[in-house]
DNA sequence: GTAGGGTTAG
């Protein structure tokens, strides 16, 4: 049998490959050139880019590699390593740079390829062979190659190479001044961005879209939005089109510095949306508290057919935790099962939502089977244990990681060191903070020493406390003397819990929560001149507080309960109840506890107060605690209550932290 | 067959 006559006809044979459609068609014409005796290797690169374009990555490398290297196959070298690097294999394409033979004499496009697969792995000393090599074959002034440099540079935080290059480059063109300025951005050097841009204007060079979506950065952490308005304005005058990625940019610029109605309506102006530009507006209405909105934009975002990715899906699931609505974040754990990939981002914000909204076993259980869990999801899971009482948990925690080869940083130590301290475990609070400084070589910060003197102080080590304070370099802070001053008031240490009260009011405290606690501590030391000075500051400095909001979740539907608040439809049968409760738990000997009241009231209004009292600084207050704990017993009910730290798991008359009040 | 951009966790 004859064999079809395109076989002799180079150029057909050519044409032919190249409109190859599929990769079956391709693979019976590589057959068909193997059996006949015309030389096919003059078409291997040919071959091996239709290959490259067909989708079989291996077939194109083993045709490219059987032939033998000419300067011409390097472009199908090149096209297997674009493919490898737009496809996301990095890892592949540095594998095939690697075994290129010497006799392909890699090119300009060879070198950049390479060099952006390692700006990808944020590889830098696979970079610095590359570099070498390119430089070798004589590339080293290569507008593409330093580009390229650049970025790998500058996108791995290594600013003081990048400038070098720069300064050293022959010539900039726009990438190479947009790669410094999103490298300065990066870095959190955002001045240095700004300036980058200066120069290259008067450069002569006018910014691009991309060159703006940087100095829309550098605004937004610089927290300049006068001039990242500038910049908007100048887009529009400019004419630049408003693309997804620029509109993103300039909603995240004035969400994250609080103008929320300017961003939601470049939002809302916006021709097209995808799912990081929903993600960028609700991330920061779940951020600065306002969970509702957040969970609407959500809503919405679905409703119109976007697939939400996993940053919206993150920031949907803070939202649930900041309102405690368990069930929606429930649906969106299965809907993150179905439809996403449980990577540790998503993880953590998962095992977070399920223990701020009481559940810590679903927590737990999550959190045993992820499978490979990094440094942030140990710490949230560990401060998770903390904020549920369980510092026991806490610690085999922490100790389970340090066996994992997790080094713990310091954010660990805080969470471990707060979970010790509210469960009570004083030696091995001393222990781990020793621990901490001379064996892992972290310097104390502040929230470092908020805890363990709260740990010291609580337990009645109060000198303990006070000299580790005296002991530091710095001046001790309002946070760590209100927690001595806390310790001094429940042991009676009242001595040194006015001298500490003193150095608390020399730092003009504004909270009211604060100057209760001190004249809660002039008060038992019986100075009631101080007391009367006090309750003046409180009346005219004390900061307004927002009132307390309470809610509570049934069957998925969410009520909520602010102050003196009488809007809830079953208001009446609630105030029965919350009655009914009241005269059963005097029965049981309830006496409430009117020093958790800060008002200048009489002892009888006091008391009626404080029968429906949302705590002012957010916390559970003593009597709020004891009168929980009476109706757990009552009600026969498990009862979690969460404030704004902690939680607290009442049952049988009992709560599970052993150390509140 | 070549270089640069937006969101998200303790």
């Amino acid at each position: 049998m004859g064999l079809p006559a395109f076989l002799d006809d180079p150029p057909r044979l050519r044409r032919l490959l190249f409109s190859c459609a599929t990769l079956r068609t391709l693979t019976r014409l590589h057959a068909l050139l193997i059996v006949s005796s015309s030389d096919h290797h003059i078409l291997s690169s040919v071959l091996a880019t239709a290959y490259v374009r067909a989708g079989d990555l291996a077939a194109a490398e083993s045709t490219v590699a059987a032939a033998p290297a000419s300067p011409s196959s390097i472009t199908a070298w090149n096209a297997l390593l674009s493919a490898h690097n737009r496809g996301g294999s990095h890892d592949a394409a540095l594998r095939v740079f690697r075994a290129l033979p010497p006799a392909a004499r890699p090119d300009s496009t060879t070198f950049t390829l390479a060099l952006s697969a390692c700006a990808r792995l944020g590889d830098l000393a696979a970079g610095e062979v590359v570099r070498e090599r390119a430089y070798g074959a004589g590339y080293r002034r290569d507008i593409f190659v330093c580009s390229s440099l650049l970025n790998l540079y500058a996108k791995w935080g290594a600013m003081g190479d990048a400038v070098k290059l720069f300064d050293q480059m022959p010539r900039r063109d726009r990438v190479t001044w947009s790669t410094m300025i999103a490298g300065f951005v990066n870095a959190g050097q955002p001045v240095e961005a700004i300036e980058m841009f200066r120069r290259m204007r008067e450069d002569g060079l006018e910014g691009d879209e991309v060159v703006m979506v940087g100095i829309l950065q550098a605004c937004t952490t610089t927290g300049d939005v006068r001039m990242g308005g500038s910049v908007h304005g100048y887009l529009l005058r400019h004419c630049m089109p408003m693309d997804v990625v620029i509109s993103t940019s300039l909603v995240d610029m004035y969400a994250k510095n609080g103008l929320f109605d300017v961003a939601c309506r470049v939002f809302q102006l916006m021709a097209y949306r995808n799912d990081v530009s929903w993600a960028a507006l609700i991330s920061q209405f779940a951020q600065n508290g306002h969970a509702d909105e957040a969970l609407g934009l959500f809503r919405e975002m679905q409703v119109s057919g976007v697939r939400p990715n996993s940053g919206a899906v993150v920031s949907a699931l803070l939202a649930c935790s900041d309102i405690g609505f368990l069930k929606l974040g429930k649906s969106m754990h299965g809907f993150i099962l179905r439809r996403l990939e449980l990577d540790c981002i998503v993880s953590t914000a998962v095992i977070d939502m399920y223990s701020k909204c009481g559940s810590l076993a679903s927590a737990q259980t999550l959190f045993n089977r992820v499978s490979s869990r990094d440094l942030i999801l140990w710490n949230a899971m560990i401060a998770c244990c903390g904020t549920h009482g369980r510092g026991r948990d806490a610690l085999a925690l922490f100790k389970e990681m340090d066996g994992n080869k997790v080094t713990p940083d310091h954010a660990t130590f805080a969470s471990l060191l707060s979970a010790l301290s509210h469960s009570g475990l004083v030696e091995e609070g001393k222990f781990w903070f020793d621990c901490m400084v001379n064996e892992y070589g972290i310097e104390p910060a502040e929230k470092h020493l908020v805890c363990i003197v709260d740990l010291l102080a609580r337990s009645g080590l109060v000198e303990e406390a006070n000299d580790l304070l005296t002991s530091m370099h710095t001046e001790p802070t309002i946070a760590s003397l209100v927690a001595l001053l806390s310790g001094c008031l429940n042991n009676k240490e009242l001595e040194l819990g006015e001298s500490t009260a003193e150095k608390i009011l020399e730092l003009q405290p504004k909270d009211v929560g604060i100057l209760a606690l001190v004249s809660n501590l002039y008060a038992a030391a019986k100075n009631w001149d101080k007391v009367r000075e006090v309750r003046k500051l409180m009346k005219d400095h004390g900061s307004k507080k927002v009132p307390g909001c309470s809610s509570i979740q049934i069957y998925g539907a969410l009520h909520k309960f602010v102050m003196e608040d009488q809007s809830h439809p079953q208001h009446k049968q609630i105030l029965q109840m919350v009655s009914k409760l009241d005269s059963e738990m005097r029965k049981r000997g309830y006496v409430p506890k009117t020093e958790f009241v800060y008002h200048d009231l009489e002892e009888g209004i006091k008391e009626q107060l404080l029968s429906r009292h949302r705590p002012s600084n957010l916390r559970v207050c003593g009597d709020c605690h004891d009168a929980i704990k009476l109706i757990s017993e009552i009600a026969d009910r498990e009862i979690v209550v969460r404030d704004a730290k902690r939680f607290h798991h009442f049952k049988d008359g009992a709560c599970s932290c052993g150390d509140c009040w």
